[in-house]
DNA sequence: CGTGAGATTTCCT
DNA sequence: GGAAATCTCACGT
């Protein structure tokens, strides 16, 4: 409950590595000491081979070098002009393959999160549901910027560790959001009856038992 | 509650 | 120069 996750388990077929990851913990150690923890609710795959949505698709630059590293490292970016969204590195080394994050369960620092978030500890309700469901929200909670850009999983300051995971049958999915082309790959896995997703739950089929 | 505009910087063509 | 793996707030119903 305290271990990250082995670097094999980020060494698979992205969208299968995107399914296993839904569930499991992800954690940040902030440099005081102070720990904050969220349950994986929601991800989505990007590819570097056939996958027009993908940061990777037209090969490596300055900006995605990590997607295209060893898989278990953290890819942040920089869009829109002030938001950072993260992503986990999946499969071998040279392929630019990776999983963003797209929302978690709150479970550990909660009023760490509201003040990284709003700047206080009295939210609203509807901020409280707002804390981590959104790739950029999440990132803002848990102070994750261009620096962490790179940082191992497999190390200390963030990590994943084995959470309660859905049975793979329990696993919703559905098309990408925000994306233009690509939209046609069911890429995004999210947990079906979990309160803390970006978007509600629609397009879910089930995957077969 | 749903819709739409604006924010604001980086990256790549 | 234009688009971007987004978010928040204002405004209308």
């Amino acid at each position: 409950m305290d271990a990250p996750l082995p670097r094999s388990f980020y060494d698979g077929n992205v969208c299968d590595v995107a399914q296993r990851l839904l569930g499991q913990v992800f954690i940040r150690i902030l440099p005081d000491g102070s720990r904050l923890a969220g349950r994986i609710a929601e991800v989505e795959a990007y590819a570097q081979d056939g996958d027009p949505a993908s940061h990777s698709c037209r090969g490596r630059t300055e900006r995605n070098a990590v997607m295209f590293g060893e898989a278990g490292r953290l890819y942040v970016y920089f869009t829109y002009g002030m938001h950072f969204c993260c992503n986990v590195v999946t499969g071998p080394e040279g392929q630019g393959d990776a999983v963003l994050i797209r929302a978690l369960e709150p479970l550990e620092g909660r009023d760490i999160m509201a003040r990284h978030r709003y700047g206080r500890t009295l939210i609203t309700e509807r901020e409280e549901r707002n804390l981590l469901n959104g790739p950029a929200k999440l990132c803002k909670a848990f102070g994750i910027d261009r620096k962490m850009n790179g940082c191992d999983l497999c190390g200390e300051t963030v990590r994943i560790v084995s959470g309660n995971t859905p049975r793979p049958p329990h696993i919703g999915r559905s098309s990408r959001i925000g994306i233009g082309s690509g939209s046609e790959l069911a890429w995004r896995f999210f947990i079906p009856e979990s309160d803390w997703l970006s978007k509600p739950g629609k397009g879910i089929f089930r995957n077969e038992p």
